[in-house]
DNA sequence: TGTACATCAGTGAACGCGCGTTCACTGATGTAC
DNA sequence: TGTACATCAGTGAACGCGCGTTCACTGATGTAC
C-alpha cells in the first residue's frame, strides 16, 4: 500500500520502536494474571520480548513502572466517571447512581488498573503527576456530591459535600474490593455487587432526603428533566440477574 | 520460686519449645513492617531465630502460615465485634454504631492482622477453618443488622438484613482501606476515619427510618433503654479532634 | 529408679532458581553540512 | 543527495543476592519395661 516509513510492519529489528508502551501493556497483563505483587521487572521485559536490561532505558525501577500504570489507570477512571456523570443529566440523582455503577464497572473490567491504583502500595502523595491524576478522578465524585448537596431538601441535616463524596467512594471501594472482582480471594455473594451498591446508595440518598422530598427540578441548574420526580423503588425487590 | 519444669526459663537450647507460636508472631511483625507481600518464609525463620528449614516442621509453606495468621485475625476480630455489639445494649442503634467504630479500631490497631485477612490474597473459601472464622466474624455484623431490621419503622422499604450487613461492612472496609491506616499509601483526610464512618452510618440509618421514627423501645427485644428515643445529631457539626 | 529406644524438633550445608542491576558493546536512527 | 558523526535504544553476559526446598544429621524429650 504505502511505502511511508511509519507504515512499515513492526518487524521488530534491533530497535523495538515502542518499548515503553509495550512494557506498560505487558505489566498490565501480568498484574491481571498474578496481582500487583506478583510481577517483576524481569517478567515485564520477558513478556515484552526484550532483554532484562532494556526496561532500564524507560523506567528507573519497578516502582516507577507501577506508578505509570496507576497514573494511566486514574486517567482512564476519570474519563469513565466523567462519562457516567454526564454533567448531571438527565437529573442529579440518576447521574449520581450511574457514577456508582461506573465505579464498579471499572473495578470489574479493569482489575489490573484498579489494583495498581488502590492495592499495589504505590505511594500516591510523593508523585505529583500521580496524585494530581488521582485528585482529578476523585474530583468527579466530589463535583457530583456538590451538586447533590445543593439539592438537599431544606431542614435535612447533611454533612459537607466532600464528606458525602467520601462516603460514596468508600462504599464503592469497599464493595469492589470485597465482592466486586472475580478472583478467588473474594467472597461469594447472594446478589450482584452492582445491586448491592445501588441499594446502598439509594438508602444513603434517602437518608439525605432523596428522593421523597426531591424537588420537581434541580433548582441549582434549572435544567433537569421531570423524570427527577418519578418515584423510585429499591432494587432489592427483584432478584439479581447474576 | 518453683522448680516445676514448666517454669524453667526458656533458655532456647536445641529445641525451641514454642516455635509455631514464635513464627506466627514473627510473621505478624514482618507483615506490620512490610505488608503481607513483603515477608518471606525465610524472613520469618530468621526473625524467630531458627534455621530456614525449621518452619517446615510446622507449616507446609508460606501460604499456610499466612492462612493461620488470617484465621487468628478473624477470631480476634470476631471477639472485638462481639464485645462492641454487646448484644445490642443499651439500644440497637447505639450498639450498631459502636460495632462500626470497633471495625475501624481493629483495622487501625491491628493492621497486620487486617491486611492478612483482607489484602493478602489468601483464598478464604478453600480453607474450611479459615472461612468458618471469617463467617463467624461477619455473623456478628449480620446479627446486628437483623436486630436493626426488626426495628425498621413500618412503611419504610428496606433491603434484607443480610444486605444491610453487607452495606455496613463495605463502607467500613472501604474507609479502613482508603483512609484508616497510617501507611504512606493512604490518602490524607480533612477528618478522622472514625468521624467519616460515623456520619456515613448515621445517614444510612436515617435512610432506613432511624432514628426519627424510632420506637421508644425496641419492641423486638423489649429491653432497650429510654435513651433509644433521644434525638441524634450528625457528627459533622463539630470539628474532628484529629 | 534406671536404661534402651523411638520419636520429635531443629541444624546447617547444599542445590537450583530467578531477580535486580551493571557493563561494555553494537545496531539503528537522526542530523549537520 | 551523500557522508560523517553523535545519539539513541537495545543486547547479552555477568555479578551477587536471597529465596524455597531438600537432605542426612543430631540433640532433646518421652516412654516402655
Amino acid at each position: 500500500m504505502s511505502w511511508r516509513k511509519d507504515h512499515r510492519r513492526p518487524e521488530r529489528g534491533y530497535h523495538h520502536g515502542n518499548l515503553k508502551e509495550a512494557l506498560l501493556q505487558a505489566a498490565l497483563g501480568l498484574i491481571a494474571e498474578k496481582g500487583p505483587a506478583g510481577f517483576t521487572f524481569a517478567d515485564a521485559a520477558r513478556s515484552a520480548g526484550v532483554s532484562p536490561a532494556a526496561p532500564y532505558r524507560h523506567f528507573r525501577d519497578r516502582d516507577e513502572l507501577l506508578a505509570s500504570i496507576a497514573q494511566r489507570g486514574f486517567e482512564q477512571f476519570e474519563a469513565e466517571l466523567t462519562r457516567a456523570w454526564d454533567d448531571g443529566r438527565p437529573d442529579t440523582v440518576t447521574a449520581f447512581e450511574r457514577v456508582g455503577r461506573a465505579y464498579l464497572a471499572f473495578a470489574r473490567n479493569e482489575p489490573a488498573y484498579y489494583s495498581a491504583m488502590f492495592e499495589s502500595g504505590v505511594p500516591i502523595d510523593v508523585n505529583p503527576m500521580l496524585s494530581a491524576a488521582s485528585e482529578r478522578a476523585f474530583g468527579i465524585i466530589r463535583a457530583a456530591a456538590e451538586r447533590l448537596a445543593a439539592l438537599t431538601p431544606p431542614g435535612v441535616a447533611r454533612p459537607p459535600a466532600l464528606m458525602m463524596a467520601l462516603h460514596i467512594w468508600s462504599m464503592s471501594h469497599g464493595i469492589a474490593s470485597l465482592f466486586g472482582r472475580g478472583d478467588a480471594a473474594r467472597r461469594k455473594l447472594p446478589m450482584s455487587a452492582e445491586d448491592l451498591l445501588e441499594a446502598g446508595v439509594l438508602i444513603y440518598l434517602r437518608g439525605l432526603g432523596f428522593p421523597a422530598e426531591r424537588k420537581p427540578s434541580d433548582s441549582a441548574t434549572g435544567s433537569e428533566s421531570a423524570a427527577e420526580a418519578a418515584p423510585r423503588r429499591g432494587p432489592w425487590g427483584h432478584k439479581s440477574a447474576t
